[in-house]
DNA sequence: CTGAAAGCGCTTACAG
DNA sequence: CTGAAAGCGCTTACAG
């Protein structure tokens, strides 16, 4: 049974067509007024105007898009939209989106590959026209097609795997390495590294600043002093109570990420003779703790930025190969990591 | 000039038409395939599924939603993507919406009605079945065709102005009044309360509870011990100053919301003799602050949770009346609280 | 099992 | 200044 015309179809909205056969006017016109082009009549405009919002009208995008070819719209494939970390990277994306009078449409991967594919193939087929990524796997073959069609995709926090790709990170492993460089500097030899799953391309890094630091200074590094693996709390509370323990315990630890720290805080938290703490990524109110925390802070809001100006830059139509862009870190000395090794 | 066949439009992607073509097959057994509908040979299948493959074929959504009328997909309106308090509330609403196979669409009003009233219609537009909205503004009959129209909407956190819609809450009243009243069986007489601007509605109700449990003790409340506002540092500290000096100083702080809370204890700190402070909301290191925080928790993730389940319920032809869902808050003692008042 | 035709609600290209 | 026709890329309803 057909509809009658006088119920409108697609969830009883009123389309063009009838805002047209309300005003008795053409389609075009109507197109016109919502559109607001030039060339109506002040007093058509009214007619269609109040039609308009007699029946409550609103344009429906998704034609426009089909027949436009463009979606205004880009999307956003983050690890975990609760992390506070990604919190103001997100905000920063959406204000350049903004900018450029885009849409964001964001999701999270929740660390899961299977989950950051699915999810922007989806933003794919909803046809965004850039793509910023937080990777959670370590192959990006799959979007390899959407690029070839045009699709500018920028890659955030971590490098894509396999694909050639802009890509804004920050220097995990010069920030790691002034970091630990702190602790030696102010007396320590042996320092302990606590970090992120190897996989993770970061914690790579940053474990290679914390070796090359050491280096330098031509400390030894014992095995027993590196422990990368998941960021649980148990596991990182483990990892340091082994590191503190023993014939020769570290005197002063080097945090991978933000997760990491905050455990560390509360392993450490009234232990006598104090040890000594420096964390990747700084946090709220880390001033506020009793020592407060040593960190090197990375720019989440600049990565954010900084891609999806990247983004954007495409999309207007540059075409400059694939660059690896690093952001500085930058040390926040506050109690921490200024304490003096106790042997 | 027509584009050539050969080259497919729309940003270069091809089309189902294009893999027909290719395949050598009608479009509808293309559709079959893309959908995995029933009634393809397995050899049809095969060519059809290669034709996908060597052309990079990914379907369209934005047809796909234009001839089915659905999309899948539901908004969220939030009021700072970099507020780590709505990160779990997003998380949890994302997760809702997954298990119900809906895409997130959200974006930041940035505490701005015009902004807001924009994103939601933006959203609108785009023919989300759904939104969830935590209100910056407090005019909301801009919805009101859309609802008729039969979009799903609920609010969260803060009451919908003017239209009658489901709205989701946590208990602003009975926390503040339970935080307040935990304070005055500490001893506490003489309690300042700082909260956010009064035409934030939480505000109003957290400061309504504050004046409960003033009264229900006895306790008289004077001027000087209440300052609503702006949650601007400055505003804050300089209203903390002027509670504590003077003549009756008050001995014991109420604020009114995590930044409030988070400001206050800069200003407290090491301060002597100790002011005694409970906060509404928790923050993360509460606990390892000295002393530790006493907060007034409310559940994030089940504002979140708890919305858009109702909304889904909505999608899936429930149409109960509009109604407002309370959720219970619950005081974590840490020490803060539960310091004597020192006249 | 397979496919041609019609149509979703817009915009484009064109004619009056 | 105004509007009828065609088409964006799919799915629906139908026929073979």
């Amino acid at each position: 049974m057909p509809p009658r015309p006088s119920e409108p179809r697609y969830g009883s909205r009123p389309t063009m067509k009838d805002v047209a056969a309300h005003a008795g006017v053409g389609l075009k016109t109507v197109s016109r007024v919502v559109n607001a082009e030039a060339g109506v009549t002040p007093e058509t405009e009214r007619r269609v105007q109040a039609s308009i919002d007699t029946l409550g009208f609103r344009r429906n995008d998704s034609a426009r898009v089909l027949r436009k070819g463009r979606t205004a719209s880009i999307g956003l494939v983050l690890e975990d939209l609760a992390d506070p970390f990604y919190g103001p990277l997100n905000r920063a994306v959406e204000e350049v989106a903004r900018a450029h009078g885009a849409l964001l449409i964001n999701g999270s991967s929740a660390e899961d590959p299977d989950r950051e594919r699915e999810l922007a193939l989806a933003l794919c087929a909803r046809r965004v026209e850039g793509l910023v990524v937080i990777p959670a796997g370590d192959d990006h073959r799959y979007l390899e097609p959407e690029i070839r069609a045009g699709m500018a995709t920028v890659f955030v926090d971590r490098p894509a795997g396999l694909i050639d790709a802009d890509v804004v990170l920050s220097d995990s492993f010069g920030g790691a390495r002034d970091g630990v460089a702190h602790l030696i500097a102010h007396g320590h030899s042996r320092i302990g590294f606590i970090g992120d799953h190897p996989r993770i391309h970061t914690a790579t890094e940053r474990l290679r600043g914390y070796r090359e630091a050491m280096a330098r200074a031509g400390l030894p590094v014992h095995d027993a002093w590196v422990a990368p693996g998941s960021t649980a709390p148990g596991r990182v509370a483990g990892a340091a109570e082994a590191m503190l323990a023993g014939s020769e315990p570290v005197t002063a630890l080097f945090a991978g990420n933000n997760r990491v720290t905050v455990t560390l805080v509360r392993v450490l938290a009234d232990r006598v003779p104090p040890v000594a703490l420096v964390g990747f990524d700084d946090f709220e109110l880390a001033d506020l703790l009793r020592p407060a925390v040593t960190v090197v802070a990375q720019d989440a809001a600049a990565l954010g930025r900084v891609a999806t100006e990247r983004l954007f830059d495409r999309l207007a139509g540059a075409r400059p190969a694939p660059e690896r862009i690093v952001l500085p870190t930058r040390l926040i000395a506050r109690g921490s990591g200024e304490l003096p090794p106790h042997p």
